[in-house]
DNA sequence: CGGATTTGACCGGCGC
DNA sequence: GCGCCGGTCAAATCCG
């Protein structure tokens, strides 16, 4: 395992959480997968900077995952792996989820077909998407579930305040806000497809950006995730995807429309929820893995709040490249990782 | 023509 | 209390 990483990151305590390889994202993403009851977990709540009350990395897409939890602090010192080591102990891993990704993820961004068992060939303007490898980079930023959260939480961020609707409500009703995770991705492209079919239902200039905010909602009936896209001011390249809520139905895009280009069913051995959301993570995760380290650690100012003075792999040959180059290597890179990705123990 | 997008208005929470 | 601002609504418009 070499090069790979990449950031899930907490605005509303600006840590970002790093993970070096894709072992290490799956530890990760465990961490989302946490989701205790008040009362429970002190080991998470022990950390400095990331609410123990997250909500499951794969519930704001389409399921549930089974991982426990390691993750790791930018701001916090690295110190907190004397943290990490003890929940270390918690780890169970799923198995079957990596190699079933990696597949997916080669098919995604390759240039030939996607591979039918990825959930997120399905859709073919999504497939198009990811395949001409506009995506260079990827953070996970989770933006934490108010209602879980309980007394953890003491400040909402800004942005993270969605809490109003114009209808009418009961006197007093406030209006629960969902679970939150966002993607900063580096891409050329504001709507990034992701499986699912969205509406647009309003634009908003945000405040001290340039770049204006808009608002999907799922077109699933009764399905009540949304998601916004803005770009990053401080780097216009990066576009921050959040979605609130969870997905109340299991197939993603094709549902409508697409109904020949449906993928068949997981793989027996995978949880059907584990698909998309999976390959999704994934897909994004291995090409910005391999592109975004230098880019990071070396410019300021690429969305990032945070100083990326963390102990990365030496970058590959394409994360010192121009752009252009690193999409151009990216499909080879991204094909090279694959097969380590399957192998991982 | 139906669905998606645009866009100005509106609502409500929050900070001062 | 007031103004700011994020989020949503819904009519108008666009588009396939």
């Amino acid at each position: 395992m070499s090069g790979e990483k990449g950031e899930i990151y907490h605005p509303d305590h600006g840590h970002h959480y790093l993970f070096r390889d894709v072992a290490e994202f799956y530890d990760l993403s465990s961490l989302f997968s946490q989701r205790p009851g008040p009362g429970t977990n002190s080991l998470l709540h022990d950390l400095p900077s990331i609410d123990a009350s997250f909500p499951a990395f794969a519930d704001y897409f389409n399921g549930t995952s089974d991982h426990d939890t390691v993750y790791r602090s930018v701001d916090a010192p690295y110190s907190s792996n004397v943290k990490k080591e003890a929940l270390h102990g918690m780890d169970h891993v799923t198995d079957g989820v990596i190699c079933n990704t990696s597949s997916v993820s080669r098919a995604d961004c390759g240039t030939g077909p996607a591979t039918p068992n990825s959930s997120m060939s399905s859709s073919s303007s999504e497939a198009a998407a990811i395949d001409d490898c506009k995506i260079d980079s990827m953070v996970l930023k989770q933006e934490g579930d108010e209602e879980v959260k309980g007394e953890a939480t003491t400040k909402v961020e800004e942005g993270d305040k969605a809490k109003k609707v114009n209808k009418p409500r009961a006197k007093g009703e406030k209006r629960q806000r969902q679970p939150r995770f966002a993607f900063m991705t580096k891409s050329e492209v504001d709507h990034l497809e992701d499986g699912y079919r969205w509406r647009k239902y309003g634009q908003k200039a945000v405040k001290n950006s340039p770049y204006p905010r808009s608002y999907y909602r799922c077109t699933t009936q009764k399905c009540p995730v949304k998601k916004r896209v803005e770009r990053s001011y401080q780097d216009p390249t990066v576009v921050i995807t959040t979605y609130e809520g969870k997905h109340t139905h299991q197939t993603p895009a094709t549902l409508r429309g697409s109904a020949h280009l449906l993928a068949p069913p997981p793989p027996p051995n995978l949880p059907l929820h584990m698909g998309f959301h999976r390959d999704l993570l994934m897909s994004h995760l291995i090409s910005s893995s391999m592109i975004t380290a230098p880019m990071d650690v070396t410019n300021p100012s690429n969305g990032m709040t945070m100083p990326m003075n963390f102990p990365l792999q030496p970058p590959t040959q394409s994360a010192n490249a121009p752009h252009s180059e690193n999409q151009l290597t990216e499909y080879g890179l991204l094909q090279d990782i694959v097969p380590s990705l399957i192998n991982q123990p």
